[in-house]
DNA sequence: GCTGCATTGTACGATTTCGTACAATTACCC
DNA sequence: GGGTAATTGTACGAAATCGTACAATGCAGC
């Protein structure tokens, strides 16, 4: 057990063995990530990856003109998971909805790390199965809420993802995000709003009762979540 | 190369080297997938990995009463992804919906066979994102495209896992999958049916022009099969 | 402090889908 | 070959969401 200079924030880094960290840390770069920067391009070549230690990053399928959110991740996990499945693209986007900052390596390097350490490749390999499970949690919301469920369910991801209550976002965007029409978001955002479960300004919405989000939410929030920490918990 | 004895009809199976095929073969056993036999069960630990040639299994989140379709697998795929990422479970029933038969495989066996060769691992790996993408897309399409789209493009996808042009299912079932009301699939499939795109028995929906059916599902349908032709093809 | 633009609020009819109910049909079992 | 259950067809008002338009508001920059 070393003592690490720089403490870690992202939990996926914090979450690996010293030894597997320590083989990460030479090639790990400090990075900004500001609003709205790509960092993965769809079917591109992925140069690096990144672990957020703010901030929140939004997976897109970008056809159809618009945007339309398949995943989020931020400081619980990693930006670049083809890497890990030796694949080198992703068809969707990959581009920062909340700023922040966080750590990169270059593919190269993380590859390298991963074929010498086994335990490293694997635990990776664990988080992949919790972004399978908040995919495959989207499309089980996506058929089954109403506006309102999924919008508590996605401030909910974000308030997962950022530091205080405060997610700056606007009512446009989330209507991208979730697919519906932006009056929908405002309408819905109005209704939360009446229970006194968040306060929203312009381009920000402060969480003020996390639970009764919860309760919202409904069965469309909660198991993506769980089954991350039984996969991130189990195996040091 | 070497000329199998019995001829393998399932397409992860096949796209292996000799090498690994042969490397998992003994231990291989022949299995007949019966109607609704449930391969997985949430969240209890996976026994057997099963390589359908014919049918094709289902993955549903079990939650609110009903089940809620979040991915399929038929003679492309595999069922028991968790093993390949080292994990033991899934919160996701897998269970058979089309019958047919495969291949199974006792998950210890599967574990052993992929330590042993890193370019098992590595393929199925890629068959990992394959899934990943097909359950962000469901995500996509439940967010994006009314009734009769999403019936488009699901039909595609069990018409991509059957012998012939015949889907034996009742519309309830579909229902249930799609998360709609079962008088909608009727409504959607009678509109379908209007189109001669598809002819509809009881318990039976016979595709007739999938060029046009393609077209229906619009955007839905494609970049999920694009993407696993993409990665399988590439590595052999 | 004004101005201009981005954001939010609100309205409206149109459309889709829902929930539910019940009738009609087919397949299967005895 | 008649009865029975599963499946499919159809209808209806209710609800959610849509597409669109436009007014009101707050913020940033000058």
């Amino acid at each position: 057990m070393q003592l690490q200079q720089v403490p870690i924030g992202n939990r996926l880094l914090a979450s690996l063995s010293a030894d597997d960290l320590a083989r990460l840390q030479p090639h790990l770069e400090p990075v900004s990530l500001a609003l709205r920067q790509v960092l993965i391009e769809p079917n591109m070549p992925i140069e690096h990856a990144y672990f957020p230690e703010q901030g929140m990053s939004s997976v897109t399928n970008n056809s159809s003109g618009g945007k339309i959110e398949v995943g989020v991740i931020g400081q619980e996990g990693m930006i670049g998971l083809p890497i890990v499945l030796g694949i080198d693209q992703t068809p969707y986007e990959h581009f920062m909805q909340i700023p922040g900052h966080g750590w990169r390596i270059a593919a190269h390097d993380l590859e390298q790390a991963m074929a010498q350490s086994r335990s490293l490749h694997r635990h990776l390999l664990r988080y992949v199965q919790a972004s399978h499970v908040q995919a495959s949690e989207t499309a089980f919301a996506n058929a089954n809420s109403d506006i309102e469920a999924r919008l508590a369910r996605w401030l909910l991801m974000c308030h997962d993802r950022v530091d205080g209550d405060d997610i700056p976002l606007t009512h446009e965007f989330i209507a991208m995000m979730l697919g519906v029409r932006r009056p929908g978001v405002t309408v819905a955002l109005h209704v939360l709003e009446g229970m006194r479960v968040i306060r929203a300004k312009r381009g920000l919405i402060t969480v003020l009762d996390r639970e009764k989000l919860e309760e919202l939410a409904d069965e469309a929030y909660g198991l993506s979540e769980t089954e991350y920490s039984r996969l991130m918990k189990t195996e040091a």
